[in-house]
DNA sequence: GCCCCTTAGTGTCAAAGAGCAACTAAGTGA
DNA sequence: TCACTTAGTTGCTCTTTGACACTAAGGGGC
């Protein structure tokens, strides 16, 4: 990799990404993985790497390029929290970091692998149980508190769940991300006034009880209203 | 000038304001400037520039050095809204901004002035009347709407008020920033739940009516709770 | 000095919404 | 057939929000 001709001059640029997604008991988790390279190898840290101008059309397409060359994952949903900076937050130089979280629909866990070189845990993000290398330490919880302030004003997590689901799973779904429990008729209240799920008709799933009625999402609903933006 | 050495693998890295403020009618106001340099010289864009490692210790610190040297206007409260990037965005290749806004007090406004090659001009955000260089045409919709989601939220916008002012000045500035009409007596019962106003002993705001009681920012409330963090 | 005009500030009521609890519905498995 | 579990609904209260009418207190015209 080329060295930066003048630090001095021209900062770093990366990108670096909140993988969100539930586990099999539909806790919240995040996505870290063990740095192979420099600088601060074995360390801990969230999904990032430099933006590569010959290869990217944008932020957002670095975060992508990143996120599936370290996690053979493509696709997940992606919005930007908020670009950090400073002279030392990198040991490298003056460096510029944009932050993204992504929603990953707990079916595709699987298909996370790491590398030969770098492993990866899938942490709770309010507890990740290690230290965080740079400044991810602060950047988990802004992600954390962006995605919940998006929830908490109404928006769907349909990216955390296969593109069919039950309410329960989708009530589910938001308590993980709001950390706290919801009532079951005033979520499906407001569910049924948005017009924003559909259900498939005739299709259920079922157990040793009621068999629960599945949705999916209603034609022109989208979790991302606020899109991030980028070139013209 | 110092040219990018290597613009294929250091993007261009700058920060961009939209000032907003108050006129004389409480209406609200953002500031362009007319461009002197390269790129688009005479046209008009948000006052903006590229970040200097050497001087600038965050991003947030250059958008704050280049509204000071654009404007001679020092401190304004400044919110990071978001980052744009791609190849084409800015004529010198691939470039990342990161777009803040800021709000300056009604009273600060005369301070601002042109240099003696930019002119500057105070436009409707909402129908800036030019075009706008660069994606700033972008940039500006969101910065405003940014700002309307926290005053949406309950946030006082006390940066765009002197210090000391009437609930009816804080009414309009909400007003001006919505872009709505606010009911006098749910604005004001609010604030009384909230406290996060105090009012001033036998302070008031003398008219060819009943006398207004001026108010002032209570001891522990702040606009920005949600930080824009940089470095450690 | 009196009245009118203007803006400051409060009280009342109805509609809407959030939280809580109890209830019914429909399946499995013993 | 019955117990158990989860799905889904109904009804209530309490709080919040918006609309609107009202009172309060000054200045200026006459």
């Amino acid at each position: 990799m080329t060295e930066n001709p003048s630090p001095r001059l021209f900062p770093i640029v990366n990108a670096d990404v909140a993988l969100f997604t539930l586990d099999d008991a539909l806790r919240l988790r995040v996505l870290l993985i063990q740095r192979a390279n420099r600088p601060d190898p074995g360390g801990w840290a969230l999904p990032g790497g430099l933006l590569k101008p010959d290869r990217d059309d944008s932020l957002e397409a670095a975060a992508r390029r990143v996120l599936a060359d370290k996690t053979r994952v493509e696709l997940p949903y992606l919005e930007q929290v908020a670009t950090f900076s400073g002279p030392h937050r990198d040991p490298r130089g003056w460096s510029v970091s944009t932050l993204f979280y992504a929603l990953l629909p707990a079916d595709q866990v699987p298909a996370v692998a790491g590398s030969k070189t770098e492993s990866i845990a899938w942490v709770d993000p309010e507890a990740p149980g290690r230290a965080l290398g740079f400044d991810h330490g602060l950047m988990l919880p802004r992600a954390l508190a962006t995605l919940r302030a998006k929830v908490r004003d109404g928006a769907l997590p349909l990216h955390l769940l296969p593109s069919h689901f039950t309410l329960t799973e989708l009530q589910k779904a938001s308590e993980a991300i709001l950390g706290r429990p919801l009532d079951k008729a005033a979520f499906r209240r407001q569910l049924k006034s948005s017009g924003d799920l559909a259900a498939v008709p005739d299709l259920f799933v079922r157990g040793a009880q009621r068999p629960a009625q599945v949705y999916e999402r209603a034609a022109g609903y989208r979790f991302g209203d606020g899109h991030v933006r980028n070139d013209t």
